[in-house]
DNA sequence: GCGTTACCGTAACAGTTGTTACGAGCCGGA
DNA sequence: TCCGGCTCGTAACAACTGTTACGGTAACGC
């Protein structure tokens, strides 16, 4: 198996263990167990934990990214680029449900690592700048960051508490607090006010929860 | 010094280990270090860690809990409540800055902690009930509920945003989100629109960022 | 076939963890 | 002054941690 493959093997076990059994028992055995090898493979490609969890840490970054960057190419206007970016960071299917139970872990795990909090605020400042940027071009009402900044953290709020309380945040209530938000900011797509009551939200049976969409 | 005051010392100290040292370093050892005693006490007061955690999980809760409820009465009319009780969930000074430290902690410790996570939703479930309470009382334009989910997402993510780097989202970065988003939704305290651009958050000199506030 | 080399599982190491057991010190009552 | 009970610091324990060293083994060039 080539090194760059095993890594990513590595680093998707360090989520696995990071989703399913909380940062407190993310060890290197875990790890190991998770991904089906011995603590000397892994010690043998990375130096060291914090190495590995650095690299998990980025390769989260970057499949993110990816999805994104695939999402906004995708999409046929400014506003559905901007509703799309914002839809994939709720925890909507078990994928996304567990990569912001990860998402929690890493930035609790940043308090202790100064890589980890630079990687994170790299991280959030793209973010911010993309996402400053998608709202600039929709067109909206008010400051352009301010309002991403808003529709960011509600996203990634909604995420951690959805993540963290499934039954309580089922994905159309998710879906409500995203595009209710949005009608509010006048960012609506495909209709520049959003009706004031409800159904701004209607199923597509394409992004139903139970699976998890081919992206990995 | 009685039981339950030291019970509150000891779980003080917990939160100080998981603001500063984060959930990794989070020992008995470390928490009777920040304490000023030994391990000895500690396991003299709590059978266990997972009951010493549980109590400071609890006292944080009824911590803000009680902050919310002077607020909240304190307030001049229903919209003024909801801004102040959401604007405390803000990190804005170390205290709250801290506080959302450690709310993140405590969130990434659930996943393996079946305790912690029924807290977590006890928790979130009696904040979104009082906050939509506030939300119906203030006249949104929109469903109360999905409203104050959004508000609560939207206010918690920003705290630990800026938890997470300070330097990014300085507190007039984070009143202008919260002023905007509520001024979106038509719930602006004493004016039922809020200007378009800017302006929303005028700075007010008793609740400057560098000192904590007295309420401990 | 054979030797070399890189890979990686096994086992060990020292340090740290939660937890327990024990004893010193204190305080109130006789 | 002596005593009994409570508090809490000290020291130990086994389990677990990250990390290192070593040995077997499979692939590959000749």
């Amino acid at each position: 198996m080539p090194r760059q493959e095993q890594g990513e093997l590595l680093s998707r076990a360090v989520w696995d263990v990071l989703a399913q059994q909380g940062l407190e028992r993310l060890t290197i055995r875990a790890v190991a167990a998770a991904a089906g090898c011995t603590t000397g493979l892994v010690m043998h490609r990375f130096p060291n934990r914090r190495a590995l969890l650095r690299h998990a840490r980025q390769l989260l970054h970057e499949t993110t990214r990816a999805r994104v960057e695939a999402l906004e190419a995708a999409a046929g206007s400014p506003r559905a680029a901007l509703r799309a970016v914002l839809h994939q960071g709720l925890a909507l299917d078990p994928q996304t449900t567990a990569e912001s139970t990860v998402w929690v872990g890493f930035l609790a795990a940043a308090v202790a690592d100064e890589d980890l909090i630079a990687m994170h605020r790299a991280g959030n400042r793209a973010w911010r700048a993309r996402v400053g940027r998608l709202v600039a071009v929709a067109g909206p009402r008010q400051d352009p960051g301010t309002v991403a900044d808003a529709l960011i953290a509600m996203v990634e709020g909604a995420a951690a508490f959805a993540a963290a309380d499934p039954e309580a945040y089922p994905p159309p209530v998710q879906v409500k607090m995203l595009d209710l938000t949005l009608g509010a900011f006048g960012l609506t797509p495909e209709g520049g006010t959003a009706s004031p009551e409800g159904g701004a939200a209607p199923d597509r049976p394409g992004v139903a929860p139970g699976k998890a969409s081919p992206g990995g």
